[in-house]
DNA sequence: CGATATATTCAGAATATTCCGAACGTTTCT
DNA sequence: AGAAACGTTCGGAATATTCTGAATATATCG
């Protein structure tokens, strides 16, 4: 891979990272890992990105919880490094699930709780809280679906990318 | 609605603006004018989100912008009122269109990019960007099936969150 | 056991984001 | 016109986020 298109892979992915909520070191590291053939050690990673160690170490280690990347030993060297797993898809999967947990759900819920105070002759309110409460409903549903198990969401981005029937009018 | 109620659905509505990638104050006083019947003039709103007339100003401007609320003039009134739209769902159609074009769409280019510039014998480097170039490629046409329209995005939530077979194995 | 290489931690520096509020502009009233 | 009411703008304060690098910990070697 040329030294240009590798670049700005790192640099798109990093930056697509907002869109997964994690940050830019963490991402370019996984862009880096996975453009590149031979396990990698802190030293290169942070020579390569200018970054600092610690920041560097920092990400890896996140990277590794998120289980996109694996640490692995070479015979005769002291050092870790690093490699890129192939399986993306569980990292996207892990984040969605935490982000809608922690920051969907309470909502939701505060939504539900809001609409049971409304006292009964408030209908404006009534109605557009309860056509917001809908709306939120079917996205929780559709992601309760979507996130009951890894297996089951890889299916169903596949299945759903291909073929769903666009719905009559 | 209950004070405590309303207080925490506006809270909660403020935290959950960072799923869609708008900021706490503008999706705070979202919240407030869709919980409240009375239309409500910048006055109000400072005072009962304490915030300053600046940043409420220009929240107000850029969630017109977005389509959520409305400016109306109150006969006898000399100050601007505004009111919650009914259709929540437009500015989520609005802003999941936005960030597919500027933070999704450019990834997914370089990724592609690289892979073009990826040596013939690079079969690892190969075999792991193809897989998450297929992932990209599948949200890809998921995203553009489902932001095609407004009304078609709509449709599909609602028939999605309902009735989506679950794809054998 | 030192000595050396490597990894991790964490206080605070650097940066990015959000917000305030005084200054200014505009409209309406007298 | 002048004053009052209201809205908007924008420089920079406040805050949140990210990153650095020196200190520290841990492992490996001779």
């Amino acid at each position: 891979m040329d030294t240009k298109a590798r670049a700005d892979f790192v640099e798109s992915w990093g930056s697509m990272g907002a869109l997964w909520g994690i940050n830019r070191s963490m991402a370019r590291i996984h862009a880096l890992l996975l453009a590149t053939r031979e396990p990698l050690g802190l030293e290169e990673i942070t020579e390569e990105l200018e970054m600092s160690r610690g920041n560097a170490s920092v990400c890896l280690k996140e990277l590794r919880f998120w289980g996109v990347i694996r640490r692995i030993h070479l015979t005769g060297e002291r050092r870790d490094f690093y490699i890129a797993e192939t399986d993306v898809w569980s990292m996207l999967f892990r984040i969605a699930s935490e982000r809608k947990k922690r920051e969907f759900d309470p909502a939701l819920s505060a939504l539900r709780e809001a609409m049971q105070t409304t006292e009964e002759g408030d209908d404006l309110v009534r109605e557009r809280l309860g056509e917001l409460e809908e709306i939120l409903r079917a996205i929780e549903r559709l992601l309760q679906r979507f996130l009951a198990s890894e297996d089951a969401s890889r299916a169903m981005l596949k299945f759903l990318s291909a073929q769903v029937p666009y719905p009559a009018k």
